[in-house]
Order: structure tokens, then C-alpha cells, then sequence
DNA sequence: GACGATTTAGACAATGCTGTCTAATTTTAC
DNA sequence: GTAAAATTAGACAGCATTGTCTAAATCGTC
């Protein structure tokens, strides 16, 4: 309801065929993530949209280039912002405790209670097995890319603070697992949590891993 | 294709109507698996499960009814043999670490690889929002259950186990993310591991879990 | 071997969706 | 203001699906 009010508002009010296709894209995520590929009709998107189902048509020419589309536009979207948050990765000893938990929190807050990130994780759940090499390329540049890169954190941060990790890839994502410990039931579906329970939670997820990966020496 | 053979072989070399129930559940399971709620079609099903598809509406009324009985089904299962893994959790302290790696092995196994636990899964994520209320149920029958059952397991190994445990929920909910930490990605479609690397997947899982939580006594 | 219940194959109407087409209308650019 | 491009509503064929119905075939049981 409201969503549609918002994206036919968009595009009546927004001028040129750009607008059209962003309300287009964004309709049509909402739309697969709720209905599912074959659940999901062009007639409703299009109504979502505020478009005719013809202007879909014209710019994506069959619903399946529509769906390749959106996962592709959502993707590039949600990769974006993962690495700018392991651009913020401490890189100092000084506060460590503090300065991870808030680094855990931003990661959830922004790959996991995203709304791209709960449509991409759907939709791949979902049509994964329907485009193979679709889901190979988000594994490869989604969680493949984060553990990789998060595990080069760490051995980073390891040469200043006192860490004892031997396996960095093993401690990497059990860091993610942590992290996620408290936040995996409600996330399967609608729920998000509040800023606040993302803080306890990181916070309590950062101190078990300092438990088993942090030196007692200062 | 290999499915569909068995299937029908049961269906036809079995006695009597519960047979076709049975075969009727199983290969609606894989086909909503695969396909969603609306991909799914009857006559899908019915060949799958060599039966006619009038069998199918007269077991089942109509295509949400089947639906319903497949999640009940596969729920049911599902939560029995959960219990019954559960009840093999390590009561001494001899072989710590060993009998926590076998029982997060067995956890893995039988709660994450299943088949079961797989169709449950995805049905809830595809689906879940189409039917709150099923969604609920599994959610309290499921995980709450799950986390709460291992909680007071913790607790009452605590006893007798050098563990310096102060949140017994915090600690199985932080054990169990631990322990899926490598499956999650494969897991979300088709990939099974092997015997192999779930244990050794379960052997670091735990040992980052006993250095979190372990006392060096004893 | 025969009777009652179950199952089967197939036809069937109703419905909804995809993707195309057209003719009218609106927007954009100059 | 005008011409070209984009958008719209609506009709349309083709197809798949759901759920019903019927008459024949098969099965379990006595």
C-alpha cells in the first residue's frame, strides 16, 4: 500500500525514462522477493511502479531480463556498501573491544538488516537453484569476497594488537558467525532489530571472540 | 528424474492408501522445494509421486491443503529427530572436547544437512510470510525450542565440566552459530559436505568455543 | 470369483498470466 | 510550437493451471 503510493508517486512526479526504470527495478524487487519468480505478475508490478505494463516491457524486454535486472542492480548496490564498511575495519589496539563491536555493528546493520540485503538473500534462497551461474557470482562476490577480505583484516590488526589467531580465514568467519549468533532466527523473515539489541549484541559476539582469540598480555 | 522412478516404484509396488500419502507428501515436498508455492503445479506433483492427480485432490482438497499437511509433515520429523540428537549431548567431562565435536557433528547432520531440515528451511524463507501462522509455530517448535534445550544442556554440564559460562543462552546460541559457521554459505542451496568436513568444520568450531569458554583447570 | 472402495485418464470450464499489437496521448527536445 | 520519442490503456492470442466431473479400470477383501 504504501510502497505503492511512494512509487507512483516517484514516477509521476520524477521526470524521464531513468526515473521510470529505478521505480521499475524497485517495484519488481519488492514484488519477486514477496511472490517469489513465478509468484510474481508484471501487471503488479507495473501497478507498484505507478508504469504501464507496456513501458516494462519496452525496457526490459521479457520478465525474466526484468528479474536478471534487479538481482544485478541490488548486487552492485549491496557490494558497494560491504566494502565500505570493511573499509572501516580498526586498524588501532587502542580501544579494540569497542572499536570491533562497533565495526560488527555496522555490518549487520548494513548487509543484514539492509533491505537489499534480506531482498538478495531471499531471491537467492529462492531462484538460486533456478540461475546456477547467478548464484555462483553473488557467492563468489558476496560472502566469498567478505571472508577473504575480513580474514586480511585481521592478520592486519594481529601485527597491533595482541591476537592470537592461527587460521585468520577460520577466524574470520567465525567473527561473522558471531556476529550474526543472535540475529539469524528473526532475520529469515520481516523482523529488524533496533539499534540498541544490535549494540548488546555485537558487543556480546565481540567479547566471546576476545575470549578465544585475544592474547591476556596488553 | 531419479526421484520420479523411485517414487512411483512406491507408489505402485506399495499396498494401500497410505502409501500414496506418503509418496503423495514426499513429492510435493521436493517440488514446492524446488519450485515455491505458485511454480508448483499438481500435475508436477502427481507424476512425480506416480499417482493421478484426482488421488491427490481427493487426499487433499485443494493445492493449499497439501501444502499445509507437507510443512506439518516435514515439521514433525524434523523436530523428532532434533530431540533425539539433542539427547546425546556430552553429560562428562572426560572427553570434552571430542563429545562436544561428535555432538556438533550429529547436530550438523541431522538438523542442517537433512533433507528435511533443508525443505523446511526454504519453504519457511520462500513462504513464510504467506503464512504467519506456520511461520510462528515453526519458529517457537524449531529454534526457541533448540536454543532453550541447549542452554539448560550447558548448564548442566557446567557442573561438571570446567566451563566458565555466565549467559547458558548467550553460550548456545553463540555454540550453535559457531558450529554452522562454515555451512552457512554451501547451505543455502544444494551442497552437502562430507563426512570429513563436518568434522573437522565441528572440531575448530569447538575448540574456538572451549577457548572462549573453557577454564584451564582440571 | 465377486463386490465395494479406491484410483485412473481424460475432458472440461474458469481463470490468470505472458508477451504482442495498435491507436491515442503525453513528454521531451529543439 | 512542433516533431520525434516515450508512454499509456486496452484488446488480443496462446498457454498453463486449478479444481470438477465422469466412466472405466484396478485393488482389497470376503
Amino acid at each position: 500500500m504504501k510502497k505503492f503510493d511512494l512509487a507512483s508517486a516517484d514516477a509521476r512526479s520524477q521526470k524521464g525514462q531513468f526515473a521510470k526504470r529505478v521505480s521499475i527495478l524497485e517495484a519488481a524487487a519488492d514484488v519477486f522477493c514477496r511472490e517469489g519468480f513465478s509468484g510474481a505478475s508484471i501487471d503488479e508490478i507495473a501497478v507498484e511502479a505507478g508504469v504501464s505494463r507496456q513501458t516494462i516491457y519496452n525496457h526490459y524486454r521479457e520478465k525474466e531480463t526484468l528479474f536478471m535486472a534487479v538481482i544485478q542492480d541490488i548486487m552492485d548496490r549491496v557490494n558497494g556498501v560491504l566494502f565500505s564498511i570493511l573499509a572501516t575495519f580498526p586498524e588501532r589496539a587502542d580501544n579494540l573491544e569497542e572499536d570491533l563491536a562497533a565495526f560488527a555493528v555496522r555490518l549487520n546493520k548494513n548487509c543484514n538488516c539492509n533491505q537489499d540485503a534480506k531482498f538478495i538473500q531471499k531471491l537467492i534462497s529462492t531462484e538460486g537453484n533456478r540461475y546456477p551461474h547467478l548464484f555462483q557470482f553473488w557467492r563468489e562476490q558476496g560472502p566469498g569476497k567478505t571472508d577473504r577480505a575480513l580474514a586480511a583484516l585481521f592478520a592486519r590488526l594481529a601485527h597491533v594488537a595482541p591476537l592470537d589467531i592461527d587460521d585468520f580465514d577460520l577466524a574470520a568467519r567465525q567473527f561473522i558467525a558471531l556476529i550474526k549468533a543472535d540475529l539469524q532466527m528473526g532475520g529469515l523473515f520481516g523482523e529488524t532489530p533496533s539499534e540498541a539489541e544490535l549494540e548488546i549484541s555485537a558487543r556480546k559476539a565481540v567479547r566471546t571472540f576476545l575470549r578465544a582469540y585475544g592474547r591476556p598480555a596488553a
